[in-house]
DNA sequence: TTTAGCACTCGCTAGAGTTGAGTGCTAACA
DNA sequence: TGTTAGCACTCAACTCTAGCGAGTGCTAAA
């Protein structure tokens, strides 16, 4: 597959100017954007090379060329120079962030926009279940006569807590005995794993107040199960709305459509860092037949844990700029909320 | 502004073919569906009448006429009859929402994607600021060196946390003594008041630790004032580019668009319960230029707080059935998940 | 190997003609 | 006075045609 590298001049310039201009490329655009003195002639004869080995399409015979997904692929792996934000940009980036950073789900909502602002595509944000991580700590407070507050403390001091009811006759004394039941069990266990271990606990529990009990462990259970933990913001889907590949309508549904379904998302991303991908390209994407292509980034929160930062746009997306903006906001996105996140 | 009832017979007639169909509808169609024996050269004379009274629009001279958002207003406040939900068709809706309810925000989606479906439109729900409660208790509890949960719970149970900051040498016997501080002067008073109401305290506060008391203080102050409190749920976009009159990007662009607004969708629901409208139509909505309309309903969570239900659709929406679902709705939501609120 | 030249393709645009749904107006009728 | 039949008129939408132009593939010459 290594092709001649006046070929890859030709394809990479074709790439580059149609991810500009978004119409099909012909012979002379080429000789102009690129010269080196060769005729447009010979560049149809290369072009026609380029298209029988699949790189290129034409749209109809008597139009230029356009990419092919394959030829994206080829460009983003072996041809694509990444140069990282210029200073400028950066500070683009810092001042789209600039104001107020509230709770996790405003700073999240504000990286979002940032994104979306500075790459004209929809932006999307991950941020980790916490259930992967060990239990540090585990505390039960009183509230009100028929509620208590569950802390759960991480290892990495991120708290995450829920309301349980209990009995009214229940005091704080019985909650403490509880934490203390439950503490030499739990305690460095995965979160995800809490609600099983905690009705195994039962067994060696005190024999009077059993029925309470094991309503309080069934609800632990519960909570910890049913927490799905990935959380998902979402913006800028009207920037699509721009681009003239989505003037169709049908395809905007399908785009739409496929924003909207959360866990189908989920599984997106989920499936393309198993396979170690940072990019998938048009109909690379087997999840959903809408025509669009996907970066995506992980960013860390600690050694165990790393929320994912993503890009979704057109396919003749500039995947360049995409990977630096991504690139630069991951690096940088751990301390920006670290004191927000819980 | 009482017309003659034969007027207000075609309106009405009119208005609700338009909205099934989407088509300027011309006078033969009229004697069609609401013959009575008149010929279309009467209702022509009757639909200009209409037309003068600025009930009618006409896209073209030589097409039917379609209704103006002033036929429409006339037509939901007096001519419109709303006939409850049907028992098949609340079965219908009670099956979109069988299956597992999880947390607040599971319930909400779920909430939200029955009602889309329903209706085909763009459904909206937003769980209540619970910052117009009254505090009845306050807990801090010391839960890792440097990080302390700050506990509220309101006159109505629901229990309200964020993580405060604090410095590594204070311990929970200092936090206990600033509850005790603060209490005297927060108990009973709103929440959203509670920032600058918990500035003032430290004014008596004890001198030894005044700087770190600050530093908390102002910790309250930021997390109770930035707290947004009400959430917002939204799903069902795509079904809107079903409709002929969002086939062009532009229009769709402004709703969208809007719709991304978080804080401008708030903005126009707050203003519509102030002038305790339930439709906004068209052009009435003056936040956004986008050419909807808006039917929006309260659902009770006690007797002091309410969140809202709403449904964004085209102007030729079934209001009728609109009213009814969220009617059926608003009164059967509390029930539903009184249990995940907190 | 490159290139000039040329015939060819085909999407796009503009203009002309046709159709058809719907109107307003007038005059006649009950 | 209200209703209606009739008719001329309007105009969006569609079809058809022709011309333009960007771009191609192929051939033959440099």
């Amino acid at each position: 597959m290594d092709l001649k590298e006046r070929k890859l001049k030709i394809l990479k310039t074709l790439i580059e100017y149609y991810i500009q201009t978004g119409q099909p490329v012909g012979s002379r655009t080429i000789t102009e954007k690129y010269g080196l003195g060769l005729s447009p002639a010979t560049i149809r004869n290369e072009m026609a090379g380029l298209e029988e080995l699949g790189f290129l399409e034409q749209p109809h015979i008597s139009a230029g060329r356009i990419p092919s997904d394959k030829a994206y692929r080829y460009y983003v792996d072996k041809l694509m120079e990444i140069t990282p934000l210029t200073p400028k940009e950066s500070d683009i980036l810092n001042a789209l962030l600039s104001g107020h950073m509230d709770e996790t789900e405003g700073v999240m909502k504000q990286i979002v926009n940032a994104l979306s602002d500075i790459t004209n595509c929809v932006a999307i944000a991950m941020v980790p279940k916490i259930s992967s991580m060990n239990l540090k700590d585990i505390k039960m407070i009183k509230v009100t006569d028929n509620k208590a507050l569950m802390i759960l403390v991480t290892e990495k001091e991120i708290i995450k807590d829920t309301v349980l009811r209990i009995p009214d006759d229940m005091d704080q004394y019985e909650l403490d005995m509880l934490c203390e039941l439950l503490k030499p069990r739990l305690l460095g266990k995965r979160l995800d794993n809490l609600g099983l271990l905690a009705k195994e606990c039962l067994a060696g529990a005190l024999s009077n107040r059993r029925d309470i009990l094991q309503q309080v462990m069934e609800q632990i259970r519960e909570r910890m199960f049913v927490q799905k933990g990935t959380q998902l913001v979402l913006g800028g889907t009207s920037k699509l709305l721009d681009y003239p590949e989505y003037s169709d309508v049908n395809n905007l549904k399908l785009i739409i459509g496929m924003l909207e379904e959360e866990e189908r998302l989920l599984g997106l991303f989920r499936g393309m860092f198993q396979d170690e991908l940072k990019i998938v390209i048009g109909s690379e994407n087997k999840i959903s037949s809408a025509r669009v292509s996907i970066v995506a980034s992980n960013y860390d929160l600690d050694e165990d844990n790393y929320g994912t930062l993503g890009i979704i746009g057109p396919v003749r997306m500039d995947y360049s700029k995409m990977l630096a903006v991504l690139d630069y906001m991951s690096k940088n996105i751990a301390g920006m909320f670290e004191n927000f996140f819980r």
